[in-house]
DNA sequence: GTCTATAGGCCGATAGAC
DNA sequence: GTCTATCGGCCTATAGAC
C-alpha cells in the first residue's frame, strides 16, 4: 500500500495481459485457462486465485480495451477545438490505439460478437449488455462531434447514428487485417492512421478538403 | 435428374440454411452438431451423412455467403457504366445483401474472425485460406471500380486497397448491429442502404455531390 | 498465493441397426 | 439415408496440499 503497483505488475493486470495475446491469437472459445496460465509460466491455479471464471476474466480484458479507448479520446473531446478539426484529432488518435494495442482491440471486437451472437447464461448477458454500454458511449463521443459540426455546417449527413457507426467501421477497420512488423522504426503505423482518417472526414464532411 | 431441384430442396442445401442460422444465433464454436440437426427435426446421423465434420459444414455455408454475394457484384462489374454509377450500384446491391441475407453474411464475418483467430490444424489453415481468396477477390472488384475512377478523375485516394477495404467497412457495417424486424413491409432496408452507400461513395469521392 | 489432482459435463465423431 | 448408442477427448472449475 505504500507505492502505487505500475500496471502490468500487480497479478491481475499480468493475467490480463497474457489472457489479451491468447485472446487475439486463438480467440475466446479456443483458448484454455491452461494456456492463458502457460503464457504466464504459471497453471490455472494461479487464473482462478483472481478470476472465478473464463467470463470475467474476458470481461475484464475488455474493459482494460475500453478503457485505452476511453481515456484517449474523452480528453480530446474537451478541448476547446473546431469540429473538423477535433474529429480528426480524435480519429488519428483512434486508428494509432487500434495499431498500438492490437491484442486488447481484437477482443473488444470479439465482445461484440459475442453480444451478437447472444450469450447464453442470464447472467453473462446482463453483463456483456453493461459492456456494450460502454461500447455505445465511445461511439456517443463521435456522435456528439459530428452532430456539432453538422450545425456550424461541416459536416453533412442524416441521421447521426448511422454517420457515427459508418465512421468508426473505418477507423477500426484495420484491426482486421493488421500484423504487427518485426521493424519498429517502419512500421508503416502513419500511413494506415493518416489515410484511414482521410477516408473517415471525407465521408461526412460538407465541403471536399 | 430429370429435374433440377430447387435450392433448399436437396439434402445439402437444407443443412447448409440450418447451420447458417445456428451460426448466427450462436456462433460457431457454440454451435453443436445436434443444434443444427434440431433444427431440422432430425440428429445428427443426417448431417455426419453429409459432411465429415463442423468444420466442412462451416465452410460450405460460408461458400454459399460468398456466392450469392459474388453473383450478385459480378454482373453489375459487367456492365458499361460510368465508374461513379457502377460503385454506387455495387454498394446498394451490397447492403441489400447484407440485411436481406444476416446468417449467411454473420458466418461470413466469422470466417474472417476465424481465419484472424487461426486455426489449429494445416487443413484447417489451408481451407480458411482459400475461403479468404475469395473474399479478396470479391474485394477486388470493388478496388478495380476504384481505380478506374481514379483514372477518370471521380475518385481521389492513395492507396487503392486501402481505399477499397475502407469503402467495405461502411458497406459491411449493417451485418454488425441490424436486426430483422416484424413487419417486413417497414423493415427499414432502404434508409439503411441510401445512407451507407452515400457514405461509402463520399469516402473516396474527389468531387462533392 | 500457487501448486497438483481430479471431478464432471459437453460435444465431435464413429459404429452399426433399420 | 436416417436413426440410436456410445466412445473418447478436452476443458472449466473445484478441492485441498504446501
Amino acid at each position: 500500500m505504500s507505492q502505487p503497483q505500475p500496471i502490468g505488475d500487480n497479478g491481475r493486470d499480468a493475467i490480463i495481459a497474457a489472457a489479451a495475446d491468447c485472446f487475439m491469437e486463438a480467440g475466446y472459445d479456443s483458448t484454455s485457462i491452461d494456456a492463458v496460465a502457460d503464457r504466464l509460466n504459471a497453471t490455472k491455479g494461479r487464473v482462478y486465485h483472481y478470476y472465478r471464471s473464463k467470463a470475467e476474466l474476458f470481461y475484464d480484458v475488455y474493459r482494460r480495451g475500453m478503457v485505452i479507448n476511453l481515456s484517449t479520446i474523452q480528453p480530446i473531446v474537451e478541448r476547446d477545438l473546431e469540429p473538423r478539426e477535433k474529429l480528426e484529432t480524435m480519429s488519428k488518435a483512434h486508428v494509432r490505439n487500434m495499431l498500438d494495442h492490437l491484442n486488447f482491440q481484437r477482443v473488444v471486437m470479439q465482445g461484440v460478437e459475442m453480444h451478437l451472437a447472444g450469450a447464453t447464461t442470464p447472467a453473462q448477458r446482463q453483463q456483456l449488455a453493461s459492456l456494450m454500454k460502454e461500447r455505445e458511449r465511445y461511439e456517443g463521443l463521435f456522435r456528439q462531434v459530428l452532430v456539432e459540426g453538422r450545425q456550424h455546417g461541416v459536416f453533412r449527413f442524416d441521421n447521426a447514428s448511422f454517420a457515427s457507426k459508418a465512421v468508426l467501421a473505418i477507423l477500426n477497420n484495420p484491426v482486421l487485417w493488421y500484423r504487427r512488423r518485426q521493424d519498429a522504426a517502419h512500421d508503416g503505423h502513419e500511413e494506415i492512421v493518416e489515410e484511414f482518417t482521410r477516408y473517415a472526414m471525407n465521408c461526412v464532411a460538407a465541403t471536399q478538403t
